[in-house]
DNA sequence: CGTATCCGATACATTGGTGTATCCGATGAG
DNA sequence: CTCATCGGATACACCAATGTATCGGATACG
């Protein structure tokens, strides 16, 4: 592919990858805010310092952004995923509840009010553009396994004992936590309220033994 | 208001009533196909058959259409709940799952799909528009009051009992159908997955004896 | 009928955003 | 330093959709 006879003038190069960066930067900014019907290509371009012309020159359109950065979203939240599990700290003393809130908290607590609005934009993408919806698939493969592994251990563990199939509490708190996110994006309130999630770990576990 | 003397000569006649009302219609299905932003008024008038002059001399803009359309939504969603009470009939010699699944089945089975999307439409106008905000937070309140309602009376009528606050349960409830009738809208599918709403209600509640 | 009013149709001006063709400064290889 | 190429800026043509001003047919009322 990358003959160097056939020098593919396009793609790549330092400041290519330096300018599409900033570009996608801003999109996700700007998508935020807006949309992606609201967003304009010239305000993605003036937000992130250039004119129309950087973006024709290294993208054809909005939703080839949005594509970009609901990938780039995946990644971080993976990341945060894999933090979290780093950090966390099982106390097999402490009571049912008491463990339900904790590991509720460290897992579903923090959340990107961004990435959530993105979501939102590329599942209403998806609903004309193939390549959209076959995104959003797997995004949600990714992580439902990556949650699955999560669950598995935190059961392993000990502490805690699920009530029914994991692949279904994994759903369901996926589902609960992009609800609770989605909430807390319309009353503006940068916290997510997860008395939903807490209820339902609470009903959907029991205490190990 | 209405002053004889004042003929207040706009709202109200037979003839802008239909109007009115054909508007909305086709505004429900062109909301429901393209999503407002992908709306054109053009688009509106020529599937209820008139032309832009009908919409501009009945509306300002096509949010007013949508608030209205949602508002009309919500009144289909009570009245079908209404219904739903009424063919109500439970088996107390069932068991649990048996229960579970039937009452999952009879309330959450059904479902408009262009009711979906249109709520998913407001939500996001919402972002922007307190008016269209605070009929999001009406329509919650609505549904969740009568769902609470519904919910109290069942576990009256013996059979299950709730493991969880009832509010909670109710919240959880909107929260995973919204989910499961995005999923559906998503995947084209027309029937809705269930799955996750019945092992929910199944480890909310146990048999009540 | 006749006539006044209502209301949808038509035509037009305007706007906001897009895509493209071209220009020219920056960058990097030799 | 020189030159070729890359890539962002500028300018222009274009289009889709909007909002408005005006027209004329329908409707209701005496």
């Amino acid at each position: 592919m990358s003959d160097p006879q056939n020098p593919e003038p396009a793609r790549a190069s330092a400041r290519r990858g330096r300018t599409r960066a900033r570009l996608l930067d801003a999109a996700v900014d700007v998508f935020a805010e807006r949309g992606v019907e609201g967003a304009t290509v010239e305000l993605i371009c003036e937000r992130a310092g250039f004119t129309r012309g950087a973006f024709y020159s290294n993208f054809s359109t909005k939703e080839e952004l949005l594509l970009a950065a609901a990938e780039h979203g995946l990644a971080v939240s993976l990341e945060r995923i894999e933090e979290a599990v780093g950090r966390l700290e099982l106390d097999p003393g402490a009571d049912h509840a008491a463990q339900v809130d904790a590991l509720v908290e460290h897992f579903l607590g923090p959340e990107d009010p961004r990435g959530v609005r993105i979501e939102v934009e590329l599942r209403r993408l998806a609903q004309d553009d193939p390549q959209a919806r076959s995104l959003v698939l797997r995004i949600n493969e990714h992580l439902e396994s990556r949650i699955l592994g999560v669950i598995s251990s935190i059961e392993a563990l000990g502490g805690l004992r699920l009530r029914a199939e994991p692949i279904v509490v994994v759903r369901t708190l996926v589902a609960l936590h992009r609800q609770a996110a989605e909430l807390a994006w319309l009353t503006g309130d940068g916290e997510v309220d997860l008395t939903l999630l807490t209820s339902y770990v609470m009903v959907a576990t029991e205490a190990a033994d």
